[in-house]
DNA sequence: CGGCAGGTTGACGACCCTCAAATTTTGTGG
DNA sequence: CCACAAAATTTGAGGGTCGTCAACCTGCCG
């Protein structure tokens, strides 16, 4: 019996002892609800490199909880044109917007190799209804993501090219930040196409923006790194 | 005993017997868990038209459906900027934004005078917990939200002011439709300016757009009189 | 080393914004 | 019910931002 866990054939999750914990779907929650919360996360998936969790008309059964690596939920209008609603870092909730038709309405695609705990919404819902910890937790989690929203609707609205741009640094900024990571020197996954086509801006615009912003000495970026060099001014450009 | 129930000083909610029940939360609930729903409802609010149901920065307590009228929510930028995130009509749930954060983030006005019926949130998460049928429709009504969201994101991110006009004319039809009321012709609340703000295209543009895709035959536009006159062909200017 | 996807740069034009003024509609008080 | 003021909407002219098209460059991988 010299077991140490690293039985990786059926290794299961422990969400007690996650280091994403408190930023993913049990956070705040006490040891106790986290333990009954963990028994429903029996499934993770590797997810390769732009490969599909979930495409768009499947049905909805789970939501899911980025462990490793991230994702980008792609929604195709009607016209073919395609938009990027969101990118997802660790620890944060994927497919939420299926709940309501059943249906998963965008296509969440992985951006490099990744990994996610499934979720069986079913279950998520019978723990909810005797967890009043774990059913505000769900909540908010669902509350957020229309915060989310909200931002980028903001975001699409009423900015400018580089206004847009000056904001997505700044939020991709926090997220590594909070994760640990450095806030002022990350390397983002994402192509200047998806950029573009979550910012709603071409491909192009992107280039051209992230090169002035440079000129101006606000960031350093080549090839997918970015370097923050002068965050007060780089809050500016994103207008407030 | 002559009562009838013109009581109007002490009106209290009847889900079960609303005309609106099907498309607000209690729709799909059986008459049984509608009742157990309707003790919720406790308060009614009249709102004047210009006025605010809630503000931005307060503390969220309720969720809030429309009985009665029309609301606009909108959200300020830090740069003063103001943009409309959505437009609610009778039987649709306001307020749900402020559940993550515990205060409201975007401000909703009545467009018109109006009236909703307040749904304590904790009270309603409590009632959840013990009839799973109220927790679907609260999960729905939450994930319905975000699919609004999103669709949304993919007009402001993609379309040009002329698809965003049509694809605004052809939701409003949609949504009156669904109401009873004729999809071909109908009389809108909101100004010009809460149309472009929703849309992220100016007044004029707004006005220039109706006033082409009029002359081209496909709608009659006089004042927020509108008549759908070419169904397939404002489809197709929407982009599909 | 060659091919290829991803990224940059340039020229040009379209779409939409800004500013300005005319016109219509709405709201209010007499 | 009318008159007037205020607000909303329309229309016009001009300019800027960003999209389109095209060429070129860079890094990566077989």
């Amino acid at each position: 019996m010299l077991s140490e866990g690293h039985d990786s054939a059926r290794q299961r999750t422990h969400c007690v002892a996650c280091n994403l914990r408190r930023l993913c779907l049990p956070g705040g929650l006490a040891d106790q609800d986290t333990l009954a919360f963990e028994t429903l996360v029996t499934v993770q998936r590797r997810i390769g490199r732009g490969t599909a969790l979930v495409s768009a008309g499947e049905p909805f059964s789970s939501v899911y909880a980025t462990r490793l690596g991230s994702f980008k939920a792609v929604l195709l209008s009607e016209s073919g044109h395609e938009q990027i609603t969101g990118f997802y870092m660790t620890g944060e909730m994927i497919g939420l917007d299926g709940i309501d038709t059943g249906v998963h309405q965008a296509t969440i695609v992985a951006m490099e190799e990744s990994e996610v705990c499934s979720i069986p919404f079913a279950a998520l819902q019978r723990l909810a209804a005797i967890n009043p910890h774990v059913q505000r937790q769900l909540h908010r989690a669902l509350s957020r993501e229309l915060g989310l929203y909200q931002g980028v609707m903001l975001l699409l609205g009423t900015m400018t090219a580089e206004q847009k741009m000056a904001t997505f640094i700044l939020s991709l900024s926090k997220r590594f930040a909070l994760r640990g990571f450095s806030g002022a020197q990350f390397s983002f996954r994402m192509s200047r196409a998806e950029i573009g086509s979550f910012l709603g801006i071409t491909v192009e615009t992107v280039s051209r923006t992230l090169t002035r912003i440079q000129e101006r000495g606000l960031i350093n970026i080549r090839a997918r790194e970015l370097t923050i060099l002068d965050l007060p001014n780089l809050r500016k450009s994103s207008g407030r």
